[in-house]
RNA sequence: CGGAGUGUAGCGCAGUCUGGCUAGCGCACCUGGUUUGGGACCAGGGGGUCGUAGGUUCGAAUCCUAUCACUCCGACCA
């Protein structure tokens, strides 16, 4: 009865981007709401995908010399209070422990009991935590750097949630290393932005502008914020990863202390650096059509899904027979130093319902095997990022599987980029400004801005025109920021030049 | 915390204004059959006590009171 949709996602990006974007994670089935207020359940497909995500970065921070550890989920309340700008920038979002127990309330139900001394609160960040232990563990300069990364949960309760993007409970990674210097502090901060941006391109395929924050929009207890932007498919911008320069705010808070080779008393430098599972959501937003996910090759759970069609049981067999040949066939090739992942779906459920089933999941080759293929001994190869589809001999597309699926992940870079260049202007009056930022005709456009970049004389003096058209600073660019220009609101002379846009 | 809204089957909803047989519909699910290079069709079937508590009434999903939860719009944000 159901007339097929034009698109297999409703509605489109074009009608109505937010719920596109939540029906798309539903069609993919990464990830659902839980009953636990802005928190998420991720689903296998979801986690898969994280999992992925994290294999190569772990590899990435081991690569770049550092080690995993595990510190605790709860902070004592009194470490948090300890670096200033740190405790304002976190307390109104922090889940706070007081109780250790629950006892009958006398009415059926159960009551906390059992106050804590010292409220625990639920990591929102692990800095302090961190810092307590490295502030024991070093003495000496010769127990530094220490480079550490930690995988793990943090939480921030969040007055609005949206999956992946912002949730109360979120999965993340934080480095959090100790140096001797300054300078060598500041290079392990680049150098982690440089892996999150190559990680962003590379792996992710996602284009990314590497920036500083004003101090504005700085990390609480930072000197120095970091940061890679994306631009999504609504040219709002997200920030995709961070890495801060905290000089010795939160070591002089702390006490990480060490004697130097002189040996006189100083304060460590240190950093800390993250990406979370926002990433997967700007996957989405990145690379997702009207037909639902697009998975860039790299972190597809999946590469190649392999459809059988036959009629009755003897066509079923010998069907299945040569889908199991052709899949350790292809399991044999490689993209990268990876092995290509070949499922096969040879559940009882009708072809267009499978066929639909994978697209919106975004697997990135489709390859459909009936009598009439192996009679040609050739197969039906369907593209997701192109929606290309056609018969292929069987070895050719053995032979050139690898190579696809990398002309794949460079397309989706590539189409990437354009859209987010195409949207990208440099403005350098109030007018143009406006204009940009203000949808031409709204009823008609819900899609419009970008990437303005511009100079400006200070934070201040733009921000009662930010404030008006929602607009922020994403970044004083590393490529370019520091050329002098004029003031696109005052006229004045300016030293910086940011990219500014409307962000999630 | 301020403003608005919603809680009825797994999901999406109708019914509530104007109280009245056994609480309906679509999708999904199960069974049988016909189909099968594309999100099928026919027939049959299972599943809810209407967010929760109290009240009014011969009678409440429907009226009243309280309460809880969630969603959206603001302030806050990886």
């Amino acid at each position: 009865m159901n007339k097929p949709a034009k698109t297999a996602i409703t509605p489109t990006r074009q009608q109505d981007y937010p719920e596109w974007y939540q029906q798309v994670i539903k069609g993919a089935d990464l990830a659902e709401n839980s009953p636990v207020r802005g928190c998420m359940v991720i689903k296998p497909w979801g986690y898969a995908l994280w999992e992925n995500m994290q294999r190569v970065l772990d590899k990435m921070f081991k690569d770049t010399g550092h080690q995993n550890a595990y510190f605790p989920l709860f902070i004592p309340m009194s470490f948090l209070e300890k670096e200033a700008q740190h405790v304002e920038g976190f307390a109104k979002e922090c889940a706070v422990v007081t109780h250790h127990r629950l006892e009958p309330d006398g009415k059926g139900g159960l009551r906390p009991a059992g106050p804590l001394e010292e409220p625990l609160i639920v990591r929102p960040t692990s800095e302090t935590i961190i810092g307590a232990c490295y502030a024991k563990w070093i003495q000496s300069y010769r127990d530094l750097p220490i480079l550490i990364n930690q995988w793990a949960n943090v939480v921030r309760w969040e007055m609005r949630t949206r999956l992946f993007l912002r949730t109360a409970e979120f999965l993340w990674q934080e480095g959090h290393t100790a140096h001797a210097t300054a300078e060598e502090a500041m290079e392990e901060t680049r150098k982690m932005l440089e892996v999150y941006a190559d990680f962003s391109e590379r792996f992710m395929a996602v284009p990314v502008i590497k920036g500083e924050k004003t101090a504005g929009e700085r990390f609480p207890g930072a000197v120095i914020t970091y940061c890679i932007e994306a631009m999504m498919q609504d040219r709002k911008a997200l920030q995709a990863g961070t890495s801060h320069f905290l000089g010795q705010n939160f070591s002089k808070a702390q006490e990480i202390k060490f004697q130097s080779q002189s040996g006189e008393t100083e304060f460590a430098w240190t950093t800390s650096w993250g990406v979370s599972t926002r990433l997967i959501g700007a996957l989405i937003m990145t690379h997702a059509d009207d037909d639902g996910l697009v998975l860039p090759p790299r972190l597809a759970p999946s590469h190649v899904v392999i459809m059988p069609i036959y009629r009755d049981d003897t066509q079923r067999a010998e069907v299945l027979a040569y889908c199991q040949k052709l899949r350790r066939e292809l399991m044999l090739q490689r993209l990268d130093d990876q092995t290509i992942r070949v499922d096969i779906d040879d559940r009882d459920l009708r072809g267009g319902e499978k066929k639909w089933y994978h697209v919106k999941r975004g697997v990135p080759i489709r390859v459909e095997v009936g009598p009439k293929d192996i009679a040609n001994q050739a197969v039906f190869m369907a593209r997701r990022d192109t929606g290309e589809s056609k018969s292929v001999p069987q070895v050719e597309l053995i032979a050139t599987i690898g190579a696809i699926l990398d002309d794949i992940q460079n397309n989706l870079l590539k189409r990437a980029t354009a859209m987010r260049d195409e949207n990208t202007v440099t403005i350098t009056n109030e007018q143009d400004f406006r204009s940009f930022f203000k949808s031409e005709s709204e009823e008609n456009s819900p899609i419009h801005g970008g990437f303005a970049k511009c100079h400006f004389a200070s934070e201040d003096a733009v921000k009662p025109l930010l404030d008006e058209l929602k607009v922020t600073i994403r970044c004083i660019p590393l490529d370019g920021g520091n050329t002098p220009g004029k003031c696109f609101l005052t006229g004045q002379d300016a030293a910086q030049m940011a990219y500014f846009a409307k962000a999630y």
